[in-house]
DNA sequence: GTCTATACGTCGATAGAC
DNA sequence: GTCTATCGACGTATAGAC
């Protein structure tokens, strides 16, 4: 339990809370400030800027951690089986809350670097093949794809369809890019 | 050649061609207005907000219009093809300045809607296989990854990489969707 | 029916006094 | 460190002139 929060940390927190429920344009400096109960002033003169503030806020590491590290005949389905699992509505947030601030080159920046980080590096080296750079960037892609329609755009049919069928078929999708064949059936199975 | 515009036709075309360079939250109905030669009112007053003049300026349709048509076999290439092929920078910028200005509710809706008439309504009766339609929607995810990564944060190894090879890779993982086989090869072929 | 002029309220950000 | 006062720019509304 944190009994105290610094001015700061409090800035912090309701920001975090803000932006996700009402997105970066929708929130205003002095709601933040409002709802953490100081100075509108203070929130600048903590973080530098709003957008600051909003990358300080927003983290998207370490979201598809483990993922990338088990065994190749199965990644395509864990990848989504891990976007769709325990802290599923946490990642579609903090996506949610990022890709509609990309009007911000910084935020565009933060995102590139995310897809660098939790998939072009870890499986850059382990994909089996030619162009597997490439390929691990085009995995990165089609996670994201996922992503722009379930969070983003929020299309009510991927949101609410069984989870095990949309691991199943988009996970052979993204195992079509990953160069080893899944034991557990074709694409349309 | 137009010779003459009338006021609308200015301020739609300055529009455009301002939401297209600098993004939504970028340009002001007043430079807008200067562009155009006309007063800031009177934008508003032409097309009622700042928010529906840009859904009244971009267009996302007709964009894909051939390509969900031809055989199946390589409906996967085909797509990725057309992306890149002859147009590629108008639809790249204008869905590049669309998912910038996710910010807006009523713009979410028109990407949602976009995806419904230009892959699940074309394909879905077309798919063979179950759950053609979930099937179909993925695809859409899948090329709106594409996009993110080529147009929204621009990562410069898929900006610049070979079209060709683009093309066969990421076709390759479409057509896994698809459900019909490709005779060119495998994915990572 | 256009268009101009002006103004309102809110925004992010700053300067300077406590 | 914190607050007060204020800035310039923004989206938008309106009243009234052509």
């Amino acid at each position: 339990m944190t009994v105290t929060l610094t001015t700061r940390e409090a800035i912090a927190r309701a920001a975090g809370a803000l932006f996700e429920q009402h997105g970066y344009t929708g929130t205003s400096v002095r709601a933040v400030a409002a709802e953490a109960g100081v100075d509108p002033a203070l929130v600048i003169r903590h973080f530098g800027s709003k957008e600051k503030l909003f990358l300080d806020t927003m983290d998207l590491q370490g979201h598809f951690g483990g993922a990338t590290l088990g065994p190749l005949e199965e990644l395509g389905e864990r990848l989504v089986a891990t976007l769709l699992g325990p802290g599923r509505d946490v990642r579609l947030s903090a996506y949610r809350a990022m890709v509609r601030a990309t009007d911000s080159e910084l935020v565009r920046a933060r995102l590139l670097d995310a897809l660098e980080e939790m998939f072009v590096g870890p499986l850059t080296p382990r994909l089996p093949g030619p162009h597997a750079e490439l390929r691990a960037r085009l995995i990165g892609a089609q996670v994201a794809g996922l992503l722009d329609q379930m969070a983003l755009v929020e299309d009510p049919v991927l949101v609410s369809v069984d989870p095990d069928l949309l691991t199943r078929t988009y996970g052979a999708a993204i195992q079509a890019l990953v160069g080893v064949p899944d034991p557990t059936g074709g694409p349309v199975s």
